[in-house]
DNA sequence: GCCACCAGGTGTACGTCGTACACCCACAGT
DNA sequence: ACTGTGGGTGTACGACGTACACCTGGTGGC
């Protein structure tokens, strides 16, 4: 083996790893394989870099696949064309749904998602931004944002599952900080956890009534179709 | 040890495993630990048992949840009343979702399973049937199956996703046969799957038109949504 | 020019998982 | 009495995620 030893190793240096460079990475492999293939281990052996190696870039495996979901996200198409009303909404989910489709595992990973990145949330604030410059009320909104559920997503993870219980306590001023940058970023989101309260945030992590937006969504549906059947639908034949 | 070893042991002779207990421990285990601490192992030590001897009963993992799902299922309160068109449906909907909020596990279950199992035919026929007797077309039963998504399930898997695949191919005759038995257990599937192929049904494994499914769902909602927000609609506040 | 630092890559090891395979035993049918 | 055979056992293997100790090459301070 000494004969083969060369110092300066010619062609590949191999680059640096990078957060960024384990994401695509990542992103590619479980296009390839899909979720159930995606290991560390291998993962890491598309890299020419040994598992634990990875784990300087990203927490752990739930935090990798929070990162894929970010990306697939950003990939969403920009809403370009400044459509009317509700047309806009309709213009933004399908574009998310074209980003979604391009990868096969994103629709399950995102189901598995529990936390919520600043991406995720961004998504939603602008879906339901939309719908408030179509004329629709908080409340409204709210209620369609559920009711679209998978369809947001090109598939309707809830807002709040779990307390996002960080390791320390954040102090007061940070928590306030936290909180204006939150406005900031996400105001529509937090109309609507503010109407879903009636103002009191305290207690935003115990979710919405499930019955009522499943009963909601259900009608929604059930109504249209009725509609449509009493004025003898048929689906277009191509 | 030989001064402790009894040689008839007293109280518990451990009644024989089956199948059915098999999976309603591991639909009780689920229930306490969620589906990330279901193991074989751990479902073994709990049935007081060999982690191998549970393959006596069930085929592998994959089977077992087959099985929980199942049983889930199988706990869909019947449809006693029998209430007028839609509204049957939204019963039995509701109905679904009940039983599938009893466990919080199932819907990530039902979700990955890929198998459609006689029982899950068996709903998807039920639902499909009902929406035939409310007057809707083949067609439109199929498209609002679609819809439904989700909620036909408290929560919408694909009717084929892939092809069945068993192990050797069957005779013809054995085709022929489990096709009339198809036929004559899911008559409103196979009318569905019928129209969908325009009668070949050799084509069945490719699925369906998602994005006419996506579109023609996001469309009730949004329309509906729309009727909603023009006429002033408000959430009934308790 | 030296050295101390440290971000980033390595190696080894542990516990858990699903399950293949060989076994063994108690009872049923002859 | 003999022989299957259905059901429970024991051992073992190859993944997996990741903790922990280590090393190493380049960078900034002096």
């Amino acid at each position: 083996m000494p004969g083969r030893a060369d110092p300066a190793a010619p062609a590949a240096p191999r680059a640096r790893l990078n957060r960024g460079r384990v994401l695509v990475a990542a992103v590619a492999l479980a296009d390839e394989t899909g979720l159930a293939g995606l290991s560390m281990r291998r993962l890491a052996q598309e890299l020419g870099v040994v598992p634990m190696a990875l784990y300087k870039h990203v927490a752990d495996k739930e935090a990798l696949l929070d990162g894929m979901v970010d990306l697939v996200i950003e990939g969403f198409d920009p809403p370009e064309e400044a459509l009317p009303g509700i047309d806009a909404v309709r213009h933004r989910v399908l574009a998310a749904r074209r980003a979604v489709r391009r990868h096969p595992w994103a629709r399950q990973a995102i189901e598995s998602r529990t936390r919520r990145t600043p991406t995720v949330l961004g998504h939603m604030d602008a879906v339901a931004g939309t719908l408030r410059a179509a004329g629709f009320s908080v409340d409204l909104t709210h209620h369609v944002m559920h009711a679209l559920g998978n369809r947001i997503w090109g598939f309707s993870p809830e807002l709040f599952d779990a307390p996002p219980e960080d390791g320390p306590a954040p102090t007061p001023q940070a928590q306030q900080a936290m909180a204006a940058d939150f406005a900031e970023r996400f105001p529509h989101v937090l109309e609507i956890a503010l109407e879903a309260t009636r103002g009191d945030l305290s207690g935003v992590g115990q979710g919405c009534d499930e019955d009522f937006e499943f009963a909601f969504a259900l009608d929604l549906l059930l109504d249209g179709a009725q509609r449509l059947q009493r004025s003898g639908w048929t689906s277009p034949r191509r």
